[in-house]
DNA sequence: TATGAATGAGAATTCATTCAT
DNA sequence: GATGAATGAATTCTCATTCAT
């Protein structure tokens, strides 16, 4: 994560960096890899042509920085966040979306960019992604999801699957309410909606799994 | 559905046209709208470059027919079979996704096509996409997931938030098996243990929101 | 040579072929590999970018097509012709320069193209033009210059090192008033001075190196 | 030759300079004029973009300096060291290559960058080379050539067509051995074998030329 | 002197689409 | 119907040169 900071992009003064990352992220977002084209970027960014692959020498570069970039950023501002002290675990999943939720509201280009590049198709750049999403995924596994209390599960059922069955629900509708097909341009409106709903389903999952309290 | 019938490319003799049909929702699959050239198309299904534009006219009208041939394939032989009398929705479920399944070892293109499809972000095509997942899903809620017996669930359950959590369940498993990501070349081999995992979690999430027996 | 025959190009009609080749060899020939563009290329030929990229697919490639039908073409117009029952060697070489400079005048792209190809530096292509240039030579090594008649030459002389003597002058010479750098620009002008001259350096090695007649 | 010495890149300090100097000219002999950029100059060099053109303000000065550079320098560490008392000019010759063998180590970059300077193609640079080029060949033919003693050679021999024969032959075999084609990266391993076949050839051609001793 | 970020005019290459045969 | 040569706009990337500090 440290060698990140180190990119000769880091040299660019703040704001513009932040305007030239923002408007790249939100370009691939929309468009894909492929589509967007460099000049969209440079147009929107007001830098030159030449200054763009000064610092990333390649479009793919640019991707793959942004890609890193982009995670790095979601790791320290959100994971690092969530409470691995709650043993009740629908408690901490529920932290950790909404929390994701918060996220979204300060960076939506950032979010918008990683849900895209997970399902990026261009063989030039998921590769890439392909392996930096391999290890995300170990250390959700390994480190969010651990240690939680199972005596809190009824008797009879695979906590397990229980398990896989809360993550997939919270992501399914995660999924229905910000997917890039329907995308929700003002999330602040639909805050609390979505606040309301996820309480709902972590309701409904709690009634079915855990014992009675 | 019956106008699709009358497409210039059903005046192309039958083997022909599978071939095709079957080359393009490959590489479309494999490497998305954009990425793909219809060059690839040409040289693999082996006809020359101006026959593919008689029939089609422009690479943008190729994939939105495919997409609609594709969707209406399915239909054809998968939900029409399906069960409506069925009223334990956890059993309709379980042969819908097991009759998927056994589609997918039938036209493993078909459905990586309409996958890939859903996930296109190419401006171009999206929203032609768009259209046509929306009336989907519109049949899908409307005619496969109503008039269930409700009466099997726990009495403190809401059922609109079950049945989703069924279906957020049933995709987030079939997707963490089959995504583009980590798409199985071979699904005959894991056919079993893929069959075994889903009734899995159809008996957890019959313990877990079903009225003991 | 055969292998040749069968590129793309030469399912282009025949004038036009020879326009694109002679225009791509001169512009090669006045100004090297990088600093010519394909953009003078096909202004001057006449012909589409595209369709020059359909053909050759890469400039590189152009190149290299280029140098290898060059030398082909002066292997059968040329080294072909020489007669090898001629047991004197200074008037095999002396045929062999002079069937050389007519062909100057009548291929004077080729052979300029060649010329410069072998000075190319560009790393692009430079490696290919020497494996060519090497097998090359072995051919005139081996087959140009044996089986000359070794009596002719006075009793004391190196016939090994007599014959690189030939010809280092014959080269030489020949460089002296063809270079790249002196270019003439027709040949047919200076045709009679370069053959008496290269005649009377003839003489001039005779007397030096052969036995008194 | 005077004036290149007041030129502004004098002023910058001996060791920095010549660290410039002998990249550039690697750089150039390596790659030719257009290939080579000043973005490899400077990062080899060490020093920036800005001083680079603040000396000589445009890539082309930069060549036709360096040029104008390695040929005054050859001219004072060698041509002035020829012996033009030496009457024989077989043995005036001889000295005159074996002194430029010996310069060839001690300034490897210098010959090399003269050497492909004189096949540059590039019309930026080329025509300044080629003035230059020609008073040198004016001051060759016309110092170090002239004021030999012809009563050596044999009486039938054309004088002067014998000189540019022995022109011909040592440069013939000096560029058959260190050639950009085929050069030999260590020359002190090859020093010896050399110098002898220079010799081999002087006496081939004074047995040839000259009137037996 | 010295720096290196910034520029933008080129250059190579791609590919959907057309059209004469 | 069928072909595939031909087109050229669009795109990525390069690099000499400038200029504010």
């Amino acid at each position: 994560m440290e060698e990140l900071k180190k990119h000769k992009i880091f040299t660019m003064e703040d704001t513009k960096r932040n305007v030239l990352l923002t408007v790249a992220m939100s370009k691939f977002a929309k468009n894909g890899y492929k589509k967007t084209t460099t000049d969209e970027i440079i147009l929107e960014a007001e830098i030159s042509k030449g200054l763009l692959f000064h610092y990333f020498g390649t479009k793919k570069n640019l991707y793959i920085f942004l890609f890193r970039y982009a995670n790095t950023t979601i790791m320290q501002d959100y994971y690092v966040l969530i409470d691995l002290n709650e043993r009740d675990i629908l408690e901490r999943l529920r932290s950790m979306f909404l929390l994701k939720l918060e996220l979204t509201q300060k960076y939506p280009a950032i979010f918008d960019f990683v849900t895209s590049a997970f399902y990026e198709e261009d063989p030039a750049v998921a590769v890439k992604v392909n392996e930096y999403t391999k290890q995300w995924y170990f250390n959700v596994q390994n480190k969010m999801l651990k240690d939680f209390d199972s005596s809190l599960f009824k008797a009879n059922i695979d906590t397990e699957k229980a398990l896989n069955i809360f993550l997939f629900t919270l992501r399914g509708y995660s999924e229905s309410q910000a997917s890039p097909k329907y995308r929700i341009e003002d999330y602040s409106k639909e805050y609390e909606r979505y606040r309301r709903e996820i309480d709902e389903y972590i309701t409904v999952l709690r009634t079915a799994f855990y014992k009675e309290a």
